[in-house]
DNA sequence: TTCGATACCGAACAAGTAGTTCGGTATAAT
DNA sequence: ATTATACCGAACTACTTGTTCGGTATCGAA
């Protein structure tokens, strides 16, 4: 890609980002996003068709790059975060967001928090369909897989939702286990 | 209130809901709303604030009513949609919603689900917090509870939304059960 | 029935936003 | 050095929001 694109590119994300953090996205202008990131009109336009494919775009590289990562296992980390512990995935996350890699708390935290949890519980979704030892306790029950699916992320995403609002004062270690005694 | 504010009223909410049925909330204009209402748009403004108090005050009609209900035991409903069944309340609900009374299904089964279900969540979490028997379970193992109410309303909106999203093939019981054996 | 209050109409208005167009300039790759 | 292309920036159209205001119709009370 050139130079000149990515450099475009990143400067809107980065614009997109703070303004994010401050407001809410409905009242976020294209005008607003562009003297932030310090780009012509036309140039923003030719990158992202409005802003709504903005934000879906942002989120794609936010959260693809968040999964892709715990797919890989032992392999060197392509993702956003650049980590390398072992043990479960979801102590994983929850460890990301304590040491808010990416500055993705400002994006969970505020009121836009409805649209990404919405792009993070669908990734979450493929991930719970790979660990089979999570859904055969609510199989026995005689629970349908895709409910059993959405219901764990849901879970998950539910306890996130709920460690942030509160100001996220307990352990990666204790909302991990309140997930895991929930499900 | 007078005869007049009542029928202005009701045509903005009757036109609101058609829309929200066909078209996202976002991309419905105040002009869309009172063409179809056929109301004047000082009319409009006169009534409500802006769109999103329009909004406002129609989940606060919708629910408050719902749930009104479920507080006042044998008593005559005030609520809109009139019944009297006396099981479960989460039963009654799904009852409630399989029979699409006051076309609330169109609500929640369109792009605009978020919107309601949040709302949805919110009402429900004062309801579970007078049901201690739910509570206990997870009480036991340690969770506080405002975790637990969260949890527990969030699976249910989640089972009503899966419930929705696959057609609403189940029964109200078997929707109830699921969300009993999650929980 | 009358009469004052008020809800409504409708058209016009200012202010702001989205998305496009286009000629000129700067920077990339080869 | 040259060619392609990404960017700039200003102007422009079309649309939306929310307000204003004079005139009209309807309401509720006497």
């Amino acid at each position: 890609m050139d130079r000149r694109q990515k450099k475009t590119r990143e400067a809107i994300f980065r614009a997109f980002i703070e303004l994010l953090s401050t407001e809410h996205y409905s009242r976020i202008t294209v005008g607003e996003i562009i003297d932030r990131a310090d780009v012509g009109r036309a140039t923003f336009y030719s990158h992202f068709e409005t802003k709504d494919f903005l934000l879906k775009e942002l989120c794609e590289e936010l959260f693809c790059h968040i999964f892709d990562a715990s797919e890989e296992g032992g392999e060197k980390h392509t993702h956003i975060f650049n980590c390398n512990s072992t043990g479960s995935v979801f102590l994983h996350l929850l460890e990301h967001l304590q040491n808010n890699d990416n500055n993705i708390l400002e994006l969970l935290s505020c009121e836009n928090n409805e649209l990404f949890l919405r792009y993070f519980k669908e990734n979450l979704k493929d991930l719970i369909k790979k660990q089979p030892d999570l859904l055969c306790a609510g199989a026995d029950k005689g629970l349908p897989e895709d409910f059993l699916v959405n219901h764990i992320s849901a879970t998950f995403v539910e306890a996130v939702r709920w460690w942030i609002a509160g100001g996220m004062k307990e352990s990666p270690e204790t909302i991990a286990n309140y997930f895991y005694s929930a499900i």
